[in-house]
DNA sequence: ACTACGATGAACT
DNA sequence: GTTCATCGTAGTA
């Protein structure tokens, strides 16, 4: 596999279903990506569509690098750049290693809850406002990118109000570890 | 300085 | 299905 950085800098969509099946951990806690969406530079959705800011920045920086920003005042919620302006946020993870860790920052709960959606996961995996604009391929985080062709279904992203209709919501077939159901194929 | 509003989650009915 | 906590950011003046 190519290094990480090129990996991420294309089509963000195209990123957003290959990282589907990769493996994600911040200082080893982490599992399989089973839930992301795509955000583009020109697409109304997206934080960076009115231009680089002092939030947004990282997403203008290099690709494979992890934006973080607070929502509603009190979630985080953890992307992947892919360059400019463009990144992938990830909604739910299976949780995999260290499942001891997270269940110590979520409390005791269903497996299938650890992870599953952006504000929940970086509870779990102990993402801060700090990890913003780190690289994705060296500590504390690790990201190793799936070989496997997964089996992936699409559909509209949530909780947004523009461009609501995009399919860019793309999701493991079948995982129970969803922040929502899997829209239908 | 002021204001409106989120790429959410939890706790309700 | 509904309500609401909670505050940084960005747009406006």
């Amino acid at each position: 596999m190519v290094c990480l950085s090129e990996f991420c800098a294309r089509d963000v969509a195209v990123v957003a279903e290959a990282l589907i099946g990769a493996t994600l951990t911040l200082d080893g806690v982490g599992g399989r990506i089973v839930e992301t969406e795509a955000y583009a530079a020109d697409d109304a959705a997206s934080h960076s569509f009115n231009g680089r800011t002092m939030r947004n920045a990282a997403m203008f920086g290099p690709a494979g690098h992890a934006y973080v920003y607070r929502i509603y005042g009190l979630h985080l919620c953890l992307n992947i750049t892919c360059g400019n302006g463009s990144a992938v946020l990830i909604r739910a993870i299976e949780p995999v290693t260290s499942i001891d860790a997270m269940r110590r920052r979520r409390g005791l709960e269903k497996v299938e809850l650890l992870c599953a959606g952006p504000g929940r996961l970086c509870q779990a995996l102990g993402v801060t406002a700090a990890h913003n604009g780190l690289s994705l391929d060296a500590p504390p985080f690790a990201l190793v990118v799936s070989g496997a062709l997964e089996p992936v279904v699409a559909g509209p992203r949530i909780g947004i109000r523009r461009a609501a209709e995009t399919p860019w919501r793309f999701c493991l077939a079948g995982s129970r570890f969803l922040s929502r159901p899997a829209p239908r194929a």
